[in-house]
DNA sequence: TATCATATGTCGCATTAGCGACAGTGCTAT
DNA sequence: ATAGCACTGTCGCTAATGCGACATATGATA
């Protein structure tokens, strides 16, 4: 794979789409554009919320840890999201954990910064906006499901979510790679390690899905067109 | 009670503080004043969402009805908050039912009017920003509450937020009035009513609360300061 | 104040899913 | 090549809680 400029990436970057010239410009100056690799961790609870992440290539995983010590996973970013916007939101403190799960290009930018790029391009206003009701929705879609949907259409959903969000379509049907550990999928759903195994085992069975650590492959054609 | 006029209201509301004369006077202009009863609907699922609502007094639900029409509520709105705000989050369609619960007054204004007085209201949009933030954490902390509380838990997380946000402070303890029916705190809990019964009991056992259909007093001094 | 719809109280059964335990398997790094 | 570790597979027990059923209580309203 070819080194990519930071310039280049801003420029495919989703979110600025529609910037002017010159608040370009200043995006490439204020901004840093960094690799991190597995296991790095962005931002911790407590700390300061006065930069906002996009995330070029690689997955971040949003996650918190209740008083007990229990994990909860929020949301995967993928390429082309953002991420860390509390800081743009009135957050003092950040409140959740953000953890490099693929080696990541990520560029930071400063939030006071961001926010005279904001008010000079009501275009990416505008986008900035969408972008938060989607984060709302998605937040409400993870409350609808932990409410309406026993564990199995949990662990389902997340999978047809997953591979839509990551995966590629193949002849032989949609395809993600790598894939998640068992552990991984139960933080994301909301289930424990056991319940998600069997779940994946009747699927095999059914000749729904088939995986192993690498890949991830939906066979049934009806959950993703 | 005396009639309140709605330019009283207007400059009463939290958000809109800050904002300049000639935006008030627009805001005054463009926004109507509407009283509406218990069980009226503001707006339904799949409706256009193109109005924002600003709810000067009484109480406000949204929720939501799954495929097989089992219901959930999101959120108790209170006097002096904004709702319908996904209105200007590029959401198309409604995803959710905003039913008044208890008399109110409500402004609301169309969302095309509304952005411009944010382009025109540094000011506000801020406020608005945090109040989004604020938004996004509440349901985050309900996710956390459904992850990791029980049912217990859950109850008495919601029975403080309610106390403290719906609440006075009296000589003994805090008292909300009206209360709720043990089904709606089910739904907005996640439970059933039949436990939520088995939870108000104990609490009443214990001398932890007291509480009848017409109101509720919390008497553990611990729960709230 | 009598009536009746609605809300509350209580039981017991059925189900879901968490959890510990432990065996088996496959990656990865030396 | 192989050792060691992390991941997967499986079992059985247990706790939580949903849900139907039905009796009782309450308060709104005519």
């Amino acid at each position: 794979m070819a080194e990519k400029t930071k310039i280049w990436y801003l420029q495919n970057f989703n979110l600025l789409k529609g910037m002017d010239e010159s608040s370009m410009e200043m995006m490439d100056q204020n901004s840093k554009m960094k690799k991190s690799s597995k296991r790095e961790i962005i931002y911790f609870p407590e700390e300061r919320s006065d930069t906002i992440y996009m995330l070029k290539e690689g997955k971040v995983k949003i996650s918190r840890v209740s008083e007990d010590g229990k994990k909860m996973t929020l949301q995967l970013i993928g390429p082309g999201e953002i991420f860390g916007e509390s800081a743009i939101l009135g957050q003092e403190k950040r409140e959740n954990i953000a953890e490099v799960v693929e080696d990541a290009v990520i560029c930071s930018i400063n939030r006071i910064m961001f926010q005279e790029m904001l008010a000079n391009n009501p275009k990416m206003n505008l986008s900035i906006n969408k972008f938060i009701g989607l984060r709302i929705r998605k937040i409400q879609a993870h409350v609808e499901d932990l409410v309406f949907k026993d564990a199995k259409e949990r662990v389902i959903a997340f999978l047809e979510r997953y591979t839509k969000t990551f995966g590629k379509k193949m002849i032989d049907g949609w395809i993600v790679r790598p894939f998640l550990t068992h552990q991984e999928i139960a933080d994301l759903t909301a289930t424990s390690r056991q319940t998600v195994n069997s779940i994946l085992n009747d699927l095999v069975t059914n000749k729904e899905i088939k995986y192993t650590r690498r890949y991830f492959q939906v066979l049934r054609t009806d959950w993703i067109q």
